[in-house]
RNA sequence: GGCCCGUUCGUCUAUCGGUUAGGACACCAGGUUUUCAACCUGGGAAGAGGGGUUCGACUCCCCUACGGGCUGCCA
């Protein structure tokens, strides 16, 4: 029965249409696909669904594609147009016609509307319109007059969906009407142009939000219809705001690109929405790679899940912390231009790739990770924030002073640097944090930094000794 | 309105009839500390409500409440 049988290989796809940007539900649901194709030596297909002329644009088709390379989802083949194959459509919508599971329906848009408003007057809510065509005689059929192609949907009985996350889904055939397949213009509807596109691809499991879940049943007869086997049918939940509602502008990042400019690396997001509806027991932090040979659709919840900016940013912690540093730092500078930020100098990138180890551990996100760098940024003369300039009173400036000709002919490394430190600390009777607050202000402009023997070792003796006399002028 | 889906700590979730209901994020307290981050220890925190079924329900069934989706010649 299923397309699904156990030897054949997997084949999902992820089909949006091109309306606008990467949807971070859309993300999420195109992670899943790939997760579950890759995780098992399957083909992860993409389609754009853009059989709506009025509202698809070449733009959107490609900020999608963008989005979904940024998040690291590679799709097998080339990206399927779906209008491009719209001959094919009308092709199986003529062949539903010649086999009596479709049929020619010359009601107009008008009559139809006029229909559901008499219904709607007599109190019938929910008014299926009931085509009058449905058994019509073909020589009672009005010469030259535009027609739809319906399908003929079962009147009675039920249809069945066996979905691997929703359960066992009932829909009464009769709550369902004959759903359109070809408009008067010759053109496929949605519910005809997926299911034959699913068919040809030989898509094996669709995944995809649940709200396509009521859309299923009427799919699923399309198939039946045409006499193709169904596929795997895996419903997910929606994801929803903090609030709770249904994820809109006003949450805030709604886009995928948005997570890139805020400074996400795409590894966290993608173990983040990774959790988001779905789990392994206690597994919180993995590579994808990890996911994958545990990702089952038996795991995915049932329920919608909010979002967690909080949890995000942890997650995306240890993903930084476990980056490589020249692949991390290849990415901020990804981050840098999706913000719009300045790009970095040669020595810029040299100084953040030596200061990286020390970086990457205390920063959760790229802005952070670049904060908390800044000493590796700066050029002098240092301009130190507010915080810093505090730090840099008449006494401190005195000791930093001090400093200088003791660092002159030290050996450059922490064991070194260490006790002489202590030693100026002592001297000036006070403990080393109280030194290394106006090292920090000195070296960085900043108050919070990495250690001070770090931000050192990495700028160098001769920066480091140019940067505090600067600051003790 | 009708149909469909959902409901475990604040949040993401584990549990697949028998557990002191576990973990993570967040939060609170303490510790470590060179700021930040990290780290360590401890703490508070949950089965929407009501009926059943059962020796025993978070788990199975029904009702209610709440949330979401669908109800287009949109996808």
């Amino acid at each position: 029965m299923s397309a699904a049988s156990a030897s054949q290989p997997v084949v999902t796809r992820f089909a949006p249409s091109p309306t606008g940007y990467l949807h971070i539900g859309g993300g999420r649901t195109a992670l899943f696909n790939w997760l579950f194709a890759r995780g098992r030596g399957g083909k992860f297909l993409l389609r754009i669904e853009d059989t709506d002329r009025e509202r698809s644009t070449p733009e959107a088709t490609a900020a999608i594609l963008k989005g979904l390379t940024w998040l690291g989802l590679d799709w097998d083949g080339d990206v399927v147009s779906q209008f491009a194959r719209k001959d094919r459509h009308a092709e199986v919508a003529h062949e539903m016609l010649a086999r009596g599971t479709a049929y020619k329906c010359f009601s107009t848009a008008a009559e139809i509307e006029a229909f559901r408003e008499a219904e709607k007057a007599r109190g019938v809510s929910y008014p299926v319109f009931l085509s009058p065509w449905r058994d019509a005689d073909p020589a009672a059929h009005p010469d030259g007059a535009p027609y739809v192609i319906r399908m003929k949907a079962p009147r009675t009985g039920e249809t069945v969906i066996e979905d691997k996350v929703q359960g066992r889904v009932v829909i009464r055939n009769e709550t369902l009407d004959d759903m359109i397949v070809l408009r008067s213009d010759g053109t496929p509807t949605y519910m005809l142009a997926v299911v034959v596109d699913d068919h040809d691809m030989g898509v094996t499991h669709v995944i995809r939000g649940d709200d396509h879940l009521n859309n299923a049943a009427r799919q699923q007869m399309v198939y039946d219809a045409m006499g193709w086997a169904v596929p795997v049918w895996a419903h997910i939940p929606l994801i929803h705001g903090p609030d709770g509602k249904k994820l809109s502008k006003r949450h805030g990042a709604t886009g995928i690109e948005e997570y890139q400019a805020m400074g996400y690396p795409a590894a966290g997001m993608r173990n983040y929405l990774t959790r988001l509806g779905w789990a392994h027991g206690d597994m919180e932090i993995f590579t994808s790679a990890e996911a994958m040979k545990v990702f089952s659709l038996e795991g995915i919840g049932r329920a919608p899940a909010r979002l967690d900016f909080k949890k995000l940013e942890s997650t995306c912690g240890h993903h930084i912390a476990m980056s490589e540093d020249a692949a991390l730092l290849h990415e901020l500078e990804g981050y840098l231009a999706a913000a719009a930020r300045p790009a970095l100098t040669a020595l810029q990138r040299e100084r953040l790739l030596k200061a990286m180890p020390v970086l990457k551990e205390r920063a959760k996100t790229f802005p952070e990770l670049i904060e908390k760098g800044e000493f590796a940024l700066a050029s002098r003369p240092v301009e130190p924030d507010e915080k810093a300039a505090g730090a840099l009173d008449t006494v401190s400036r005195g000791i930093l002073k001090s400093l200088t000709p003791r660092l002159q002919n030290a050996s450059w490394t922490k064991e070194t640097l260490e006790p002489i430190l202590n030693q100026i600390a002592a001297e000036n009777g006070i403990g080393f944090g109280k030194l290394a607050a106006p090292l920090r202000a000195a070296l960085a402009g900043r108050s919070a930094t990495p250690s001070v023997f770090d931000m050192m070792l990495v700028i160098g003796r001769d920066e480091t000794i140019a940067r505090l006399t600067d600051a003790a002028a």
